[in-house]
DNA sequence: TAATATACCAAACATGCGTTTGTTTTGTGT
DNA sequence: ACACAAAACAAACGCATGTTTGGTATATTA
């Protein structure tokens, strides 16, 4: 399944450009290519070479538009949050009641990450310190995506003693840790979705 | 905190040896080195320079006890699950009640996890993916504590209509993934364990 | 159609990597 | 004290990596 981006942003000699973008540009092939890749073997593992050959061209290409292999993982990063966030907040803009949100916020989240998306897939796989010239942007980022998951947690009707931040740190971990051991074939994520929150839900004890 | 390995396992050519091993053996230093910069910075960025560097050797020397970098990392890696494995069982088997030792088992976990090995954290940190010649065996390791982990959960006493399957992705996972989120001087591995098994265990509804 | 910035090619460069090889030191059992 | 295996050194090898440089084709605008 390909993964065209819609507006892809444009490359790295950006601030001077005086004329638009060429529609045949391959930006778009990069950084699926890029997003494929890393999340197969890795962020180191994942070679500027496999990359360019993987889009059509040579190595030294793509420097045209990233200025450095860090800076193409950041925009592949960047476009990963973005496939998490945007499905989970268009779920949480659904108007259900909050149980039911925050279960279609977790099946959002899941799909995007097992099924949907090389990109969201490398949010989770890559840890920022993996990367330590763009490690602060790639928690910053993370942390983006964290607040707009934290707002499927407000509206829940909860004991007062229930611990809001240990929820979610809890749920999310859960979540992520999915990519782990999931496989094709295996619950689907709506199912998931539904286990987990039910286990946080209700009373486990007969 | 030295972290010497009581029963060093003999290095690599195990097979025709004649004498007993040396008493200053250096093998425990080795693997010490790549547990923490293993972990620091991932298998692939943690060169074998730097290991035989901070065990106080040359890189070529590493080679005497290992047959390549990546059955160093199997060594540290089954290492590390021992350090998880180890505590948990030792827990699980004080006799306590099913709530209660579930709940020592998770706080061993992250201690474990969080405080007292570099050799745990690898195995959470080093995904088996990213060393494909040793990914198989990386992975039947980490199916050896899930084991372990599991009988955490077997006496239980459960809603009949309760996944345990689910319960014990969701716990692991929620565990693991602190190793992400969590820094000193944050709540303490008790602390997250009570917080965590008690979201389970009750409703969170009023 | 001419001009020009866009987008890529082709080839190399410097570096660091895992690993190998031959040699030397050093602890230990007799 | 001697013999010998254990353990490490010293130096290189081959290779893959991220990146740079100078040149070239091409779509777009005027």
């Amino acid at each position: 399944m390909p993964e065209a981006i819609t507006t892809p942003s444009t490359g790295a000699p950006a601030a001077m450009r005086s004329r638009p973008p060429r529609v045949d540009n391959r930006l778009p092939r990069i950084l699926d290519a890029a997003a494929r890749l890393i999340r197969q073997h890795g962020y180191q593992a994942a070679t500027m070479r496999e990359i360019a050959a993987a889009a059509g061209m040579l190595a030294g290409s793509l420097y045209y538009h990233f200025a450095s292999k860090e800076e193409l993982l950041v925009a592949v990063y960047a476009e990963g949050v973005r496939r998490i966030s945007v499905p989970v907040a268009e779920a949480l803009a659904l108007g259900l009641e909050p149980w039911a949100a925050l279960e279609a916020a977790c099946t959002a989240h899941l799909e995007a990450l097992l099924q949907d998306s090389d990109y969201a897939q490398v949010v989770i796989r890559v840890q920022p310190a993996d990367v330590p010239e763009a490690a602060d942007r790639l928690i910053a980022l993370r942390d983006d995506y964290e607040r707009v998951f934290a707002k499927a947690l407000l509206g829940l009707p909860l004991n007062r003693r229930t611990d809001r931040r240990a929820l979610k740190l809890m749920l999310m971990g859960a979540l992520n840790w999915a990519q782990t051991w999931w496989r094709p074939g295996g619950d689907s994520p709506r199912v998931i979705a539904r286990k987990f929150v039910q286990l946080l839900r209700h009373q486990l004890e007969p």
